[in-house]
DNA sequence: GGCATCACG
DNA sequence: ACGTACGTGATGCCT
């Protein structure tokens, strides 16, 4: 029979850890009492990660009694000098020890002793009864207790790395046993608990005179042997203060402790109590944990398995508002294999794994029928993986996804388990827990544990839909829902499916070239440096440039030097080889992004690229693109722009048309703070980042503006639009900080609305916990209140971009749900949205259509105090846009 | 999987 | 005094 297992925590260490891993955030972990939670949480964290790696028997957690020790009446100074204990701190030790309790395991502490000795106790008497024994601390010192039966777990940085010594370990790394720990320790004495050991005697001299004497005392039996003349000397003075460290570092192995190992059975979880602590505590994570790990009904749920034998009894149910739920294994549900399906109307659920079933005509003309509204998760994945099938979904009533990202786009998981679970309703699970995930993922071959899964996640659904249509009325968003992002779904699905053609060809052609091109660059490098290396590691870069080649360091990145652009072109114009590094860098960046990335995603069968637009990731309401990104293809330089040539319609004599709002968020930024002086020039049509330049400079309507000034104007308007500081539009544009302030207070006074605007905004999220948009859309930021500077700075900013970026994304939502309806009897289609611009393929005799159509539809989505602009190019592709 | 870098609005 | 622009995704390196 395998040894029992003995787990002991040190309290107090851990604590510690936990407090200070997660202090960025401490305002974040309150409780509703206003107690602070953070190193509780994360003290949690890491007991969960001990219990699961080492499954123990029993179990203690040691506490310090006090500050009057053994050792103190030893040495006085014995740990003098700390800090005090921070407050925040000091109120979470009473629940710590509530947690324990909690989670079935005892707390203990004893007069006199430090939590290390009653450790070291009873890891003693474990050893002696044939225990395998676990120590997790945050303390290096009890690695003196390693031993085959004993391993010391260290948790370095964050509740999650941790580091597991054993006595085989240390002598690996260090080359002592355990126990001579102790002695190194005396001679380097210990800052943190104020004693002071040898003079001059760091690390390195104390252990190397410990792996040569084997003790202190051996060492100074020995002592007219050492070399170094001032080594001895010290060593000699030091004596005393050698012999105290030995005292003070070795750890108890006989305090008079009042319970032994048999009483400190680990009971487990006991979960109602645990429930009320995490209640208290306000651990929602934790809580949702414990229901999903102690799920008791992991049984299955009553279903039909759909058959030809009874698909006809679906016409005997009643079925005017069903859910539908459309199962597939793999992300991309442009080519995702579809393994199975659930319909059901909250009383009769029908699942199965063969797809042939949807098309019957019983299921089929419920999902097309327009009368028979669906719930379902995810209307775009589900629209289109039936699309594949010929299927045409019609009437999406609730989308549990998107109406969930919309209450709080915190929670904008994919897995619909985990979105449950967010709203309370725990009777799912994540598919990460039932098909697994990376490589091990598959789906389950027993029909009942795969039907039931399904099941659930169709029942989620149908429950959660009243609670969640209850909570998108209170946010006043059911207007957002119904009118912008249901509709814009649809839209958006067409747009993937037909997809943009690519020039595959034109693409290799290009990366062949490119690939000549980098290697001739490639090599100059060699030869500039006198060596080969990797050009495209920053830390090899960096060892050359600024160590070999000795060019001065600019900025450091956490890791090292900083290799960025900005810092390369400061060096390019004295550095020739500087200048070949960033041309290498732009071509491969090219060449690996977008030539290779491109041709790798291009479908065979079509000739085209099918992205993906996630509607539910972003904070502020945008879109995003994956599969290829097409959101981010090269345009500012003429290298990178060349790319573009390889997007073309899918008819030879089509053109690509493309449309853009000009300045789309300032416009919006003139129209929500109400800013008169803004609101007027864009109605006067002028030239915004002019008459900003005007304006911040003092110039009368007869001065010229040069493009200079207007340049700094401009870096100056999005520099507002992001929440500016002095510092980041100096950085940005180069002029000293003293001058951006300058101009800042100039804009101020010049657009006092806008000023307004900002600080409303920060009030408003200190209010009420978020912003919003024009069109409800809402941002939650509870950092708004936090005592960290840096990240209530962030927030702040946030307050005040979100709604802008926000609000631009709305108009174009609801311009592109006008444009689709518009253009639906038409040829052209719609293939992309890039933020503030449209782009749609058509042939040429349906261009001055739409040259009419598409800038008058964009301009006129959303009424605002300003006007919209909007500007139009086509062309025979992407790049040759006129 | 985190980090640095660089592509876009 | 703090240490900063807002929002994204893909790639290659490296532990």
């Amino acid at each position: 029979m395998a040894d029992k297992k003995l787990l002991l925590i040190d309290g107090n260490s851990i604590l510690y850890k936990a407090f200070y891993a997660l202090y960025h955030s401490i305002d974040r972990f309150t409780n509703s009492e206003g107690l602070h939670t953070n190193a509780i949480y994360g003290f949690n964290n890491m007991l969960q990660t001990m219990l699961d790696k080492v499954h123990p028997d029993m179990a203690l957690a040691a506490f310090d009694f006090g500050k009057v020790t053994f050792r103190t009446k030893l040495y006085a100074d014995y740990k003098g000098g700390r800090h005090k204990t921070p407050d925040e701190l000091i109120e979470q030790f009473d629940g710590v020890k509530k947690l324990l309790s909690a989670r079935g395991i005892k707390s203990y502490e004893l007069e006199n002793y430090e939590a290390d000795d009653i450790i070291g106790t009873l890891s003693k008497q474990a050893e002696d009864m044939g225990y395998e024994t676990t120590i997790v601390t945050g303390d290096r010192d009890l690695t003196q207790l390693c031993s085959d039966k004993v391993t010391v777990s260290i948790s370095k940085t964050g509740t999650s790395n941790i580091v597991h010594y054993n006595a085989d370990y240390v002598m690996e790394n260090m080359n002592i046993t355990p126990n001579q720990i102790i002695d190194v320790k005396a001679l380097q004495g210990d800052n943190s608990d104020n004693y002071p050991g040898i003079e001059k005697v760091g690390p390195k001299t104390a252990l190397k005179l410990i792996n040569q004497y084997g003790s202190i005392e051996k060492l100074y039996d020995n002592i007219d042997e050492i070399s170094g003349k001032k080594l001895k000397e010290h060593l000699i003075e030091g004596k005393k203060n050698a012999f105290l460290g030995k005292k003070l570092a070795t750890i108890k192995r006989d305090a008079p402790l009042e319970i032994g190992i048999e009483d400190v059975p680990y009971l487990g979880d006991q979960v109602d109590e645990l429930v009320t602590f995490y209640q208290k505590m306000n651990f929602r994570k934790f809580l949702r944990e414990l229901n999903s790990s102690h799920e008791v009904d992991d049984s299955s749920v009553n279903y039909h398995a759909l058959s030809t034998q009874n698909v006809d009894d679906l016409s005997n149910i009643n079925l005017n508002d069903c859910t539908f739920y459309l199962e597939m294994d793999g992300d991309n549900y442009h080519n995702a294999p579809i393994v199975g399906f659930v319909l059901g109307n909250g009383n009769d659920w029908y699942v199965s794994r063969d797809i042939e079933m949807l098309k019957s005509t019983s299921i089929k003309s419920i999902l097309e029928n327009s009368k028979v509204t669906k719930n379902v998760f995810d209307a775009k994945r589900t629209y289109v993986g039936l699309n594949r099938l010929g299927i045409h979904l019609k009437s999406v009533n609730f989308d549990m996804l998107i109406v969930s990202y919309l209450l709080d786009t915190n929670d904008n998981s994919n897995d619909l388990g985990k979105i449950a679970n967010l709203h309370d309703y725990y009777d799912v699970k994540s598919d990460e827990e039932v098909y697994g995930k990376g490589a091990k993922r598959s789906i389950p071959d027993s029909d009942d544990k795969f039907f039931s899964h399904l099941v659930k996640k169709a029942k989620a659904i149908n429950d959660l839909k009243v609670p969640l249509f209850d909570k998108l009325k209170d946010h006043n968003q059911k207007d957002l829902y119904h009118n912008v992002e249901l509709p814009v779904t649809f839209v958006l699905a067409d747009m993937e499916i037909n997809g943009i053609t690519v020039n595959s060809e034109y693409l290799s052609n290009m990366g062949s070239k490119l690939k000549e091109r980098i290697s001739e660059i490639e090599q100059s490098i060699y030869n500039m440096a006198n060596e080969e290396f990797n050009i495209g590691s920053p830390k090899q870069l960096g060892v050359i440039l600024f160590e070999k080649m000795g060019l001065p360091v600019i900025k450091k990145t956490k890791t090292g030097y900083s290799t960025a652009v900005d810092v390369l072109e400061q060096l390019a114009p004295d550095y020739p080889i500087v200048q070949k590094v960033l041309d290498y860098r732009q071509l491969s960046k090219i060449l690996s992004t977008y030539v290779d990335g491109i041709l790798k995603v291009v479908n065979d069968s079509d000739n085209k690229v099918h992205t993906r637009y996630l509607q539910t990731l972003t904070q502020t309401g945008r879109l995003s693109s994956v599969d290829p990104n097409l959101q981010n293809i090269p345009v500012r330089t003429e290298e990178g722009r060349l790319i573009r040539k390889a997007f073309v319609p899918h008819k030879s004599d089509w053109q690509i048309f493309s449309s853009d709002y000009s300045q789309i968020e300032l416009r919006v930024l003139a129209s929500i703070t109400g800013d008169t002086n803004m609101q007027e020039e864009f109605m006067n049509n002028d030239d915004i980042h002019a008459s900003t330049a005007r304006r911040i400079f003092g110039l009368s309507s007869n001065d010229e503006v040069t493009p200079n000034i207007r340049r700094q104007a401009k870096a100056v308007n999005f520099g507002i639009v992001y929440g500016i500081s002095d510092f980041g539009l100096a950085k940005n544009t180069g002029i000293s900080r003293a001058k951006a302030k300058e101009f800042i207070d100039k804009y101020f006074a010049e657009y006092p609305g806008v000023k307004k605007y900002m600080d409303d905004s920060v009030e408003k999220a200190k209010a009420n916990g978020y912003v919003e948009t024009i069109a409800h859309r809402r941002r939650y930021i509870p950092e708004i209140n936090s005592k960290n500077f840096h990240q209530r700075s962030f927030a702040e900013r946030t307050a005040i971009n979100s709604p802008i970026q926000g609000s631009a994304a709305d108009i174009i939502k609801i311009a592109m749900i006008n444009m689709a309806e518009a253009i639906k009897d038409m040829h052209a289609k719609m293939l992309l949205q890039v933020h503030d611009e449209l782009i749609f393929e058509a042939p040429v005799d349906e261009i001055p259509k739409l040259e009419k159509i598409v800038p008058s539809i964009m301009d006129s989505a959303v009424k605002l105090n300003v006007p919209l602009k909007v500007k139009s190019h086509y062309g025979k592709n992407w790049y040759d846009l006129k």
